[in-house]
DNA sequence: ATGAGTGTATTATATATCTAGTACACTAGT
DNA sequence: ACTAGTGTACTAGATATATAATACACTCAT
């Protein structure tokens, strides 16, 4: 296994690794995504596992799969647009609540944030 | 079952929920925090799985233990103010992190991030 | 001493996740 | 037709998490 964490079902980094990667323009629309089985002897998992993160993916509309042929990102680049804001905002609503019920006002949390994007420039 | 998520172990979420509470000063350092049956039944888990989350909370020394009496918040602040402060550090790093692979400049991530904190107020 | 309320320990069961192995169907190039 | 590479489907086993039920040890008020 390799680049996964624990506490998060590989199912749910693999989806979320190609879309990152597409968001980011690594993979354009219509572009071929490796198959279950290459990406799973990339990454030592189970090729289940990658099979499972790709049907989410083909179910929300991200990646086309065509039997026998292998997994396309869609064209469809509203989708991907979508798609992303919709996790950033997960991400964003999640991490400010948790810092809310830690007691830190809004101030004190762009002031760290700040800080950590600096560190990690 | 109450409040809890479902892809986060309870276990997990019980610890940071009293974390919360006591640098929230909802609980005071020293004050006896409600014991594994009576947690659970007010929460509706498992005594089991809440005894599991305060022998993480006894083992990073935010809570002592007293067999027979009950569970008692440290009265050791520094304690609690370390474990808030990593826990907030934690939270920051995954959300930036997680924003920069989804390729967000830190500039963006730190007008969404605003603008979240204000639609929350 | 007794009893109520504690923490602790153990065993059993259920579910989700992950791995492993196998078999089958589809597509394209030869 | 054949073959290699695909997606799909299924069964089986391992592990972590959560529940359920039970028993035992400790503390304190009575």
């Amino acid at each position: 296994m390799t680049d996964f964490d624990t506490n998060k079902p590989i199912y749910q980094q693999i989806a979320e690794d190609i879309l990152k990667k597409a968001v980011r323009g690594e993979i354009l629309p219509g572009d071929r995504i490796p198959s279950a089985r290459e990406y799973a002897s990339q990454k030592l998992v189970n090729p289940n596992t990658v099979v499972r993160a790709f049907q989410d993916l083909e179910r929300e509309g991200l990646v086309v799969v065509k039997r026998g042929l292998g997994n396309y990102l869609t064209t469809d680049t509203t989708r991907l647009e979508d798609a992303r804001f919709q996790l950033a905002q997960k991400t964003l609503i999640q991490c400010a609540k948790d810092l809310r019920e830690l007691g830190y006002t809004t101030k004190q949390i762009q002031q760290l944030l700040s800080q950590q994007l600096e560190v990690m420039k």
